[in-house]
DNA sequence: GATGAATGAGTGTTCATTCAT
DNA sequence: TATGAATGAACACTCATTCAT
């Protein structure tokens, strides 16, 4: 009964580990301890259970940055939680972030799949939210003066850049980068 | 001729627009008004043409590196010139970029391979960089007190962040990001 | 379906007609009336469908041996089946040793390979056999005095060599061969 | 000026020890410190380059057989000649003996190649040397007697069997065989 | 004599996928 | 659900050979 469970877990495990195309339908079922054509039973084919898979790691992320609260007591809380929920999301969901790092890039030419719609998706997602944000914090006096659009596409490159780094190049990383990037934002944000 | 040098113009745009899985040899050939057989006169093999390419790509960008002025007035212009040299690198180098952007994080765990040692290479070039950088303006009194490991790993994100950005999601970017980012350094590090 | 019976049947024929080198998969999986991969679904490849024929040709020979009598009443009766059982194992399985006459030459310098231990498998079988032989056959009277080892050697080298003769140059050999050839050790080694 | 000299030197050595289909022309040219087209300005290809090797080969040892003395004290000297003659040659060409044992078996097949018109000419030889040997021995009562036809077939598969053995199962053979195959083949044929 | 560059024709092999059961 | 057997379509790569110089 755990069978496809089996097969979506070696999945993302494989495919995290070696990439999309160093991956082969073989292998998979067999370290999953299936056999072949059973993939083609629960899934069209090898691409649909990437999707699939692709599908569910965006769907997390995206419903972690739904729950972030709406009501804060200030504006620069929104833009901590942002960096603290993507950076707690990389470090618990550390295979799927890496399969979304290393088989997306190859994948984002094409407008039609799965990589470019979503990744694009959480684009405008944090760039509605940080500019609602910034026009806000400005507007009360919080922050200091700076141009929108520019500003919330600095952060959102932070962001995932710190994401990437943490991702691809792990050992690297350090520990209290999160709040080095928070007091980095806070430091360029405040009005003083 | 220039068949050799056709030969890895084309492999160029054809890894950096399909990734180096999406290409085959034929293809990269036959786009090139070549024979097959002639990428093996040149070249080990695929895998060679690629590493070959790869070289070329992190050399000239090291060499920006590199001849970046060692004196500067102050430290922040320091900060600056990285900016802005990296982000002209992308857009002077977009193929290029695009290639490493697309095809290295698949490669990354390899740490034998040529994209681990060079971008593991100009992690530690941008690290020593921005690390004596900061602790040099901290001493003077020109940026106000940071802790020096954590903000370079936080600037490099940025920077990386950035061209990642630029790279995969062109169109989304927007042209003065740059003149943004900077200020956005600026505001965060200059004592007051 | 006997497809992978089909597979090595062809495989048999076309190595001993053309040689290991000589033969395609293609065309072997063609004559077969099967596709090329079913080869690698059934061997890891050529050389594994290739070994695997060699040691079937093989086992069959040591099998032959191994069943020869044991008890016989005087010694030069061994010698007698021993020629005899080659030549008939020549006789009977004509492809699968011209496979093995024309193929292994080639393959024998490597040390690791079938051809190599089999091979000298078969003439320490041999060796051993003749030996004892030998030695019983002179404490017993019944042979005249010869030098054991260097007579055996002697032995292998004509059984061998009739093999190889038959085999290669068909056309040439002369049917009451063997008669001759037991007949000639017959007077050599027999005391008178 | 020796170029031409290296190339051959170099691949006799080299399709001794890797067989003609184990050895590329660039290997051959590399290792003879030439380039690959100068194959192609000496002979018509790598086929020729072969069997220029082969004839000489064979050349060198019908000089050898053309050279056994004509008149000798009897008729088994002539039988003795003829051993010692090939394991002679066996031993003083050990590289091009090597080169004919191991390619020429797959090659056997076809009646215009030079492995089958020599080979079949140098069976000939032997075949004619020994019947007109063993007719004389039996006519002069030196002989005791034998079907001369089978009996010529016999001494020469014993011959080739142990030049191809000490050939390609070199360190297994055993220095005084030349001597125990005199005595063994004097003890058969010799009238009592 | 000799070579650097280039090629036509294959070669073994892989892989996602399907079909009969 | 699940599988053993089989395949179509390609793929990276090799090699003997040639040509312009």
């Amino acid at each position: 009964m755990g069978k496809k469970k089996n097969l979506i877990d070696t999945a993302v495990r494989l495919f995290a580990e070696q990439g999309y195309d160093g991956t082969t339908t073989l292998q998979i079922s067999r370290e999953a301890g299936v056999t072949e054509p059973l993939i083609y039973y629960h899934f069209r084919g090898k691409e649909e259970l990437f999707t699939h898979i692709l599908n569910g790691a965006f769907d997390e992320y995206v419903g972690r940055l739904e729950a972030l609260p709406r009501d804060t007591p200030n504006e620069f809380v929104k833009i901590e939680n942002l960096i603290h929920a993507t950076q707690q999301a990389v470090e618990e969901m550390p295979r799927r972030t890496r399969l979304v790092m290393s088989s997306c890039p190859a994948r984002i030419k094409d407008p039609d799949h799965v990589c470019y719609s979503r990744m694009v998706g959480i684009y405008e997602w944090h760039y509605d939210y940080l500019t609602r944000c910034l026009e806000a914090g400005m507007a009360s006096g919080e922050f200091c003066d700076v141009p929108v659009a520019e500003t919330a596409y600095v952060l959102i490159s932070m962001i995932n850049g710190m994401s990437r780094q943490h991702s691809l190049l792990k050992g690297r990383g350090i520990l209290e980068a999160r709040n080095a990037a928070v007091a980095f934002c806070r430091r360029s944000l405040l009005a003083r």
